[in-house]
DNA sequence: TTGTATGCGTTATCAT
DNA sequence: ATGATAACGCATACAA
């Protein structure tokens, strides 16, 4: 009777003794008057039946899934992960599912992301992507869907953005530093070519060099040239004196990682040799040398807040795009004390 | 015309001057002869349209949504991250799409998951769950579709399994620490109770002590309680004598975390004091310390092998549950050398 | 080989 | 207030 053993919309009304229409109706519309007759059998109906409606159906008929498409630049990387993780947990719990595509870190595939994840009739998106290209040049490329950007700005999309206060991390990241005596900085980051969240902490730094007696540079660190690497940490070091310490500034944890292994290859101590600040705040970071000062992103109420901006988004807010930007937190450990 | 702006295959059936049975079965039964001419017709309609299926009208017609669900035990935990990047990369290149929900932790929401991915008809699942209790008691819970275990087994149920070869690993790991003189050995797992990993590893543990003259004890190591675990240590420590070194195996990467803050609360030294050999293998192993020795699970191949194992099961594959154990490899470093 | 008609499970537009 | 009925987009018996 029932195929795969599910009851339908069908059953119930047959079990009730009532239409179909009036089943979906007490399902949808509770608002409108029925009779309490009626709606007690339904009601008895479908919990006798165990009756979920079937959202792929109703998708088709009325347009929304309950579906939001995550489409993640990478999700090898610690940071989308925590991002992913209060995004899901905010859809669950307004009722809507993830569908999840992972982009591995190929541009290119962003357009293929889009269409696959529309596909399938998704609400809308939310877009942890990597912000190279201009694949997402607009709404036309989101099938019309709502999005909310996480992380990384794309030149001309008009979405909500959601994303750490950059601006003011660095600068509670530099005036740790510098008040523990550090006057030489060296901004460590991974090329920073299109991707916004890079430039912008690349900018916020150099903001936060003006105001005082300090001298700051920035290297950008590539996959495969640790030599460079070793060589800016030694030139650092080298400019460091007395009252006038040296100190460094990770982009982010993959940089912390390069630089950690960098100075333990050179024999360099963290904190004594040379101070450290770095972006994010993985769970190692206590356990490097004297442990690693960070800062630590608000990951999981990154992903809720763009879950919650989309999802206020499918329920009809209007507006012109929002900026949601959270602050970090400094976390003081021995890399920025010791010395 | 077109709602939403996508072409329907009765646009193609109108542009190509033939029915929308011609055009589906162009579609889904290239082997059935058609006549070439209208092949070519549609085809082009096709491509001039630039019309894409709807996946869930065909889902709910055909009744496969190519569509798989993916659910995990908690995505905070980067073996469940690996796992899962893996398999939705199979998954892609097979042409399906994956649905994610993540328990975070909390087994009563396995049916509640089930039931939720089984509504949007995925073709089947892919189930890094908690092991406890008996949610999943069988194929009746499952929908009636096939799925995968990954890591974890549940008792009762019929379904492919894929995993590490924990007993190969735990010999690769004892026999390691032992050619290196270590006789005192202490396996840290965390609590075992109804995770069927951390129960073979435990029995594997116990296996390989047999044959050898070597002292093992297992410590079960729970969240908050730190005292204990430190004790644990320090009682090993003491164990050790000259040429009966001390080695502690941990289970893994949660438990390496834990070890790693304690050795530095004790202010006891990886390799020197103890010997160290850790399941799974975190991009920080190597800056602890003198490096971390670890078992590095093919995490990738995991989630990989889950997923094709589950598709072969979709294109109809049958036969008995089949188990897939995959080979750790051992990571030698400072940790299990000094001393 | 191709077209017609029906069903998949819902929602929504009409009547009543 | 409730019940027929037509979409939604596609697949598939069945007919031709």
């Amino acid at each position: 009777m029932q195929r795969s053993g599910r009851a339908t919309i069908a059953d119930v009304a047959e079990a009730a003794g009532v239409s179909k229409a009036t089943v979906s109706r007490f399902l949808n519309h509770r608002e409108r008057l029925l009779s309490p007759d009626i709606a007690s059998r339904v009601e008895a109906a479908v919990a006798q039946l165990d009756y979920t409606p079937n959202p792929m159906a109703r998708a088709l008929s009325h347009g929304r899934s309950r579906l939001i498409g995550l489409i993640v630049a990478d999700i090898a990387n610690p940071y989308s992960v925590a991002v992913l993780r209060g995004a899901e947990e905010a859809c669950q719990a307004a009722g809507y599912l993830v569908m999840l595509f992972n982009l591995g870190n190929d541009a290119g595939r962003e357009r293929e992301a889009i269409d696959a994840l529309a596909g399938y009739q998704v609400d809308g998106f939310i877009l942890n992507t990597l912000g190279r290209g201009t694949a997402l040049a607009d709404a036309e490329a989101l099938h019309g869907k709502p999005a909310v950007l996480v992380d990384r700005r794309h030149a001309g999309m008009h979405t909500d953005f959601v994303a750490l206060d950059n601006l003011a991390a660095m600068r509670a990241a530099c005036g740790h530093l510098v008040e523990g005596g550090h006057r030489e900085l060296l901004y460590i980051t991974e090329p920073t070519r299109g991707v916004s969240s890079r430039r912008e902490r690349t900018a916020a730094f150099g903001a936060c060099l003006k105001a005082v007696d300090v001298t700051g540079e920035v290297f950008e660190s590539a996959l495969g040239d640790s030599d460079a690497l070793d060589a800016a940490l030694l030139a650092l070091r080298r400019r460091a004196r007395r009252g006038r310490r040296a100190a460094v500034l990770a982009g982010n944890a993959v940089v912390t990682l390069r630089v950690a292994a960098a100075m333990q290859r050179l024999g360099l101590r963290f904190g004594e040799d040379l101070g450290f600040v770095g972006f994010d705040d993985p769970e190692w970071a206590p356990l490097i040398g004297p442990g690693l000062s960070t800062i630590a992103q608000p990951t999981d109420a990154i992903g809720r807040t763009a879950a919650t901006c989309l999802i206020e988004r499918l329920r009809g807010l209007e507006g012109p795009p929002r900026q949601l930007l959270l602050p970090g937190a400094l976390q003081v450990r021995g890399s920025s004390l010791g010395g």
